[in-house]
DNA sequence: GTGAAAGCGCTAACAC
DNA sequence: GTGTTAGCGCTTTCAC
């Protein structure tokens, strides 16, 4: 048996010092009706003085439920649309006595190592997935658990249980639409610099979405100008945040180089997200041209790094997102159907002072 | 006995299918030694064959070591100091096989209530705490406790069994040497507008660092001006991201008000973190003030929101304190003593383009 | 309303 | 090297 350092105080021992069942004890302590009155109180009163509390890990073995959701999440728990959908997550969840316990997959190995350790054992109640793209195979595999799974952002609910979302394509429409409506002849789509998780799906869901739109605004080919990822650029370990903000900001240089050497130069441009786009904004700045009076810039998610720049944004509410996830999982978790499985979220144009209409 | 909803496939079954017994599959799965190769192949196959992974939870309870850490933070988590900070211990612990499992606290009773949760059980194998004032009581609470306490920009080190930190007193010490050397003959420190955690220790201490400093430097009271915080204005709930952010506006438009109103108008300020002095910045800007030209501002952290507009400020680096706890968390979990129970991280005064000699 | 007892799925002596 | 066995601390039938 293993060697017991402390003796802990158990349930027994508030049986014992109560006077009652252990079973009463649990049933006492937990708020359970059938418990007479006065008994509680004394049970209640014998843990206070043992300072008796649960321990979780027997709880969960015992009663076959965790009492812990798992947040996969395809990058830095730091980014703003995964910090703001956790704290949504976690708001909802913690209420209802939940642990929420992130899990960052970097690559390939981190996700099937996660995958592995689901089936046949009750570790988690319920998983919750943000902006993850899986391939055929995983998501078969989400079917094979009996878990509910929900996903944030996810681009297909195939193997979910439920999922709220954005809309990320009508976004863009909209975009491409407000764009044209400015009067800019030449637009382009920058993707984020750099990708350092391969699960990363919003970036290939809005240029398609942006492509699109482009199309069905008539604009043709040699005006529509697209600057990829450099995917898995920080492959080796970044060392630190510093560091890795500096090669961001090579990347946006580089960016910015492509966008002046256009031979069709856009004057309506859209980036990924606003921490990129307000970098962008200021590199363009500083080679010269003149924004929104020449050129118009749009960035995406209402990131508040945009407020400071006035930037002109697609806004959604992660933390909104988070929380509606976090209850459809509850509800779940209950054995209910949610009100409904798949939830498409409202984004919002929101217009600042980097687009205007072209004067020229 | 519970009901079994499904018959899950536990160690006992992977025994029988390899035709050994079940410690010989745990050991076999775990990789320890003193398993003939031959076995442990068969068990593995037999493990694969039946999709058997271990249940956390009954491991945890067995051996007695919950292979989870706590982390609390006083405020959101989605902060730039939290986030990164998680995101260091994250990156070290998930390393090692741990859970981290963070816990926001917003108000007195949940401190309470997750001290409480702590005591007799093993729910985790160490506790890592951020930013926060403990009351005495607390303290002395935590030396009651059996495992590991390790703080992270906490103001005194009793009650934990290890720390890191940055040195705020000696970083104010060189904000206000640089305002003195700059010429700034009246200045003014600026905390964080609206403070909805009781538990966030920065401002109290980075205040008593600038008053300290500016007084050794020797500027009088008259020269002296300080803006507090509205502690706990947000106490009723906020509904989402947008709204607080009005609230935060409002107050730093009030602020802006109260430096313009100033008997003794300060040139030299130092706001408590990057994110309010960026705000402020454009407030005060708007306002007409010429910044650098007329008035230096000074902001705290290195958030990268403050690279946007090229904000002078004091570095740290959460990440590595983070990584840095992990790994005192680490060393205590092993019975070890860490090489250094507490230590200093350093901070570095980024000068930039909000900050300049007065030529008045 | 309360108690007895059988597990939950695993680990860790200990014996062989 | 491998098997046997006694728990880890709780929950949950079931009987009273």
């Amino acid at each position: 048996m293993p060697g017991q350092q402390t003796a802990r105080t158990t349930i027994a021992d508030v049986a014992k010092e109560a006077g009652v069942s252990v079973s009463t004890v649990s049933r006492a302590l937990r708020g359970l009706d059938k418990v007479n009155p006065d008994t509680r109180a004394r049970v209640e009163a014998a843990a206070e003085k043992l300072r008796f509390t649960f321990s979780k890990t027997a709880s969960s073995l015992a009663s076959g439920k965790s009492m812990r959701v798992a947040v996969l999440l395809p990058n830095e728990i730091n980014s703003w649309f995964n910090s703001y959908t956790f704290e949504g997550v976690y708001e909802v969840l913690s209420r209802e006595g939940y642990d929420v316990v992130p899990y960052v997959m970097w690559e390939e190995r981190d996700l099937n190592r996660f995958f592995h350790t689901l089936p046949g054992t009750q570790n988690f109640d319920a998983v919750i997935v943000t902006s993850f793209i899986l391939d055929a195979a995983q998501r078969e595999f989400l079917d094979t658990l009996t878990i509910p799974m929900i996903g944030i952002n996810v681009p297909s609910t195939e193997g979910f249980d439920a999922s709220v979302r954005i809309d990320d394509v009508a976004a863009m429409h909209g975009v491409v639409r407000l764009l044209r409506s400015l009067g800019h002849e030449s637009i382009a789509y920058v993707e984020q610099p750099v990708q350092l998780s391969p699960f990363v799906c919003s970036d290939s869901v809005r240029l398609e979405g942006f492509l699109d739109a482009a199309e069905q605004q008539g604009y043709d080919e040699e005006h529509i100008l697209t600057i990829p990822s450099l995917t898995r650029a920080g492959s080796e370990d970044d060392d630190d945040a510093q560091e890795s903000v500096g090669g961001e900001a090579a990347a946006i240089s580089d960016i910015a180089a492509q966008l002046v050497g256009a031979t069709s130069q856009p004057t309506g441009i859209c980036v990924e997200n606003d921490r990129c786009a307000v970098m962008l904004l200021k590199e363009l700045r500083r080679l010269g041209w003149r924004i929104p009076e020449e050129v118009s810039l749009i960035g995406f998610d209402g990131d508040n790094v945009g407020d400071v720049v006035d930037l002109t944004t697609v806004r959604q509410n992660p933390v909104q997102l988070g929380r509606a996830a976090a209850g459809k999982a509850l509800a779940l978790m209950r054995g209910d159907e949610p009100d409904e499985a798949h939830t498409v979220a409202p984004t919002s144009l929101l217009m600042r002072a980097t687009t205007a209409r072209l004067t020229a």
